[in-house]
DNA sequence: ACGACTTTTGGAGATTCTCACAAATACTCA
DNA sequence: TGAGTATTTGTGAGAATCTCCAAAAGTCGT
């Protein structure tokens, strides 16, 4: 039995594994220590009774998503970030996870970590919580040594990437020396990954953004870094089939997780097109920040489009925009169409515009339009008429087309 | 009978009519007499007896223009403008048109009008034909006097068209009494029409282009001038249902007969919208020096296109060509369609190219290319997997039309 | 020259689209 | 209000398109 006072952890231990041991063999049951990314810090050996969302933790060396997932839909995580106490898990046989009970490590108002105990031999008491939050308190030294280490690689990983962005390192040899010291493996293609932030991203921002990245698992993420409201990635796109398919699907749920985790809305991704040279590393942040630069002038427009090749007609948009303002040019037939609109009160350039947009597919328009199809060729007819176009003709669609979108832009 | 030497037109004639009648008189045929343009100056009234040709020629004051063409295609226009002597004439029942005999009237190397005398009665004899010689010499004098009146005439004209043209002449109210002291009845509506030659045009030219519009029936020309290379058409589109087509099938109507009467080709014909106000002319005449200077520009894409609204994507071409060749973008599908063509030596651009021009439709199509419809089906199938393209998003097809068109124009 | 692969062509059948017509309803202007 | 016009909807025939399948022809690398 345990003394109140005494505390069993209060010694220098040499790794956390040691300080894992430890606390296995005082509670009695296993023990994993994870950081604040759930990634695997060390884990107790001494018991080989176990549950299998341990297993794969332990074998993937950080906590699976799925598992990660559940934890902060059934508030557990959100409860750990928010107190110092021990928190009791249900069993959750689904993801294979048995009953126990984690503490968070925090130095001041952040959390390092995690210490999880299995409730496999015995349930713990009152008595063993307490000595959970001895074991907090110890495994923060280790904790904070190793976030100092790694604040400082993280700085030389910042510094590369940002040389690479800024296309001051260009030589091949260079580059590839700099992966290997450290210790990234470059991949043979990469995309360069951007997600825009209302406003500038904070530190507990930050934080939050490295966890979801640190956190998932679709991606290879090589290097990242935060600029004013911008996350940059440089991603991995070696044995990707579907490279921008998986991209989007990516970015998809990076935006959801952030605004449904931590309330972080608005936020734009954009990609690059897939480049195999680093030292197009440049042409590719360059790539990605036209693409803001017009997702910005026209949000609504291009609200589903994340590449430069997808931008389309919104390419040129802004030039056309300056003609039509320096020039006192009129669509004919929109003139004709508004004109009608106006006097007999229909909407026969909304239905043009819906067309044109379904890709002159009638029954896809007129459902839209809840409208019957017949009724939409009976428009269209008159559209023709009254406008004076040919819908056969390209040419006259496409100037349209071009032309509704551009009014209906200097019209808000 | 009449004595060689006597000169039966010498004396001073009053009026060109009484000039017809004395001709008319001698040789004891009705005679008329035309200026250059076939418009009728005068007719003999002695003899009841006529044709319906010279009918219809009293009535409209001019040669109908079925009688005109009639008499170039089968020779004696051609004849008349190259020799001082008279011209027989057979029948010709189809137009109305008795035998008779012509002479023009001359000046120097120009010709001022023409003779006519109608073999009813009697056939004219190689005596006939000498009186008619000094007949012709006769009119020549009073032809001159006309022509100098009307050339003082023609210089208020120009000098009121260029000022309208130039803006130089804006107050409503002037411009109608303009108008009314030129006897120019102004239409309610008016397009301008603007026909450009390869080259200059010259005095002699001139005179062809003159002839082809006043003998023209078409359309209601109310001013016309020449600038350089310019043949410029006040046009009245009053009590026209289908004006656009109208002036282009006039517009096609005289860049055929110059090209076929005198030889002269690639004449580009432009017309401005309607207007309603003359004080915009200027504007009009600024939108047809645009049409043309974009059409110099791209030749063979706006072929066909001969006003400003059907332009098209072709208004801003220019445009999109600067910034393409400012930057260095490359159409990922054409990329991707190119390189596959390269290596298998296929035409998936081609067919492309040809599909989207066609407006997706693949029976035309198919046609076009000379395949089954089944194979295009195929093709565009491989088409969308390497390019990457989705059919149904009318963005992705207007890039694609557009890049086709840009990437054209720019190996051209 | 062989086999693997791509491309072309043809045809049958299902499905969708288009078009003309008719009837019903709505709107307009005197 | 009532005739005249514009619009919407339904129906059905015919055309066009899509989906399969299969055979033939062409192409490419070895």
């Amino acid at each position: 039995m345990v003394n109140h006072v005494y505390d069993p952890f209060r010694s220098d231990f040499e790794s956390l594994d040691e300080l894992a041991d430890r606390i296995s063999q005082v509670l009695e049951c296993p023990v994993t220590i994870e950081d604040a990314n759930h990634r695997l810090l060390a884990y107790s050996t001494h018991d080989e009774r176990t549950d299998s969302a341990r297993i794969s933790t332990i074998i993937g060396r950080r906590v699976p998503e799925k598992v990660i997932n559940q934890l902060w839909k059934q508030g557990t995580i959100p409860a750990l970030l928010t107190t110092k106490e021990p928190i009791r898990v249900k069993e959750m046989n689904e993801i294979g996870l048995g009953h126990r009970v984690a503490i968070s490590i925090w130095k001041q108002e952040e959390v390092l970590g995690f210490i999880w105990a299995l409730e496999i031999n015995k349930s713990l008491t009152e008595e063993d919580f307490s000595l959970l939050r001895k074991a907090a308190e110890s495994a923060k030294n280790k904790l904070l040594q190793l976030q100092t280490r790694k604040n400082k690689n993280e700085e030389r990983f910042q510094e590369f990437f940002w040389k690479l962005l800024t296309g001051h390192l260009y030589i091949q040899e260079e580059i590839m020396e700099h992966f290997h010291t450290l210790n990234i493996i470059p991949a043979s293609s990469y995309v360069l990954l951007v997600f825009q932030f209302q406003q500038n991203v904070t530190s507990k921002e930050e934080q939050n953004i490295s966890y979801l990245l640190k956190t998932n698992q679709h991606l290879k993420i090589m290097l990242y870094t935060i600029d004013c409201n911008q996350l940059i990635l440089l991603v991995s796109t070696d044995n990707m089939q579907n490279t921008f398919k998986e991209l989007t699907k990516f970015a998809h749920f990076f935006v959801f997780k952030m605004s449904e985790r931590y309330n972080i809305t608005n936020i734009t991704p954009v990609f690059s097109s897939i480049y195999y040279d680093y030292s197009h590393l440049k042409k590719a942040y360059t790539e990605t920040r036209e693409i803001l630069s017009i997702k910005n002038q026209f949000p609504n427009e291009t609200k589903n489009i994340y590449t430069y090749q997808r931008l389309g007609i919104y390419r040129f948009f802004n030039i056309l925009l300056q003609k039509r303002k320096s020039e006192d040019y009129e669509n004919y037939a929109l003139k004709k169409l508004g004109e009608y609109d106006q006097k007999h009160n229909s909407n026969l350039i909304e239905t043009l515009d819906v067309y044109l947009n379904k890709d002159t597919n009638i029954n896809d328009a007129a459902k839209v339009l809840n409208v019957h199809a017949n009724t939409l060729n009976y428009r269209l007819k008159r559209i023709a008429e009254i406008g004076e176009i040919d819908f056969k003709d390209p040419n006259q669609k496409i100037t349209l087309y071009i032309d509704l979108k551009l009014e209906k832009h200097l019209r808000m």
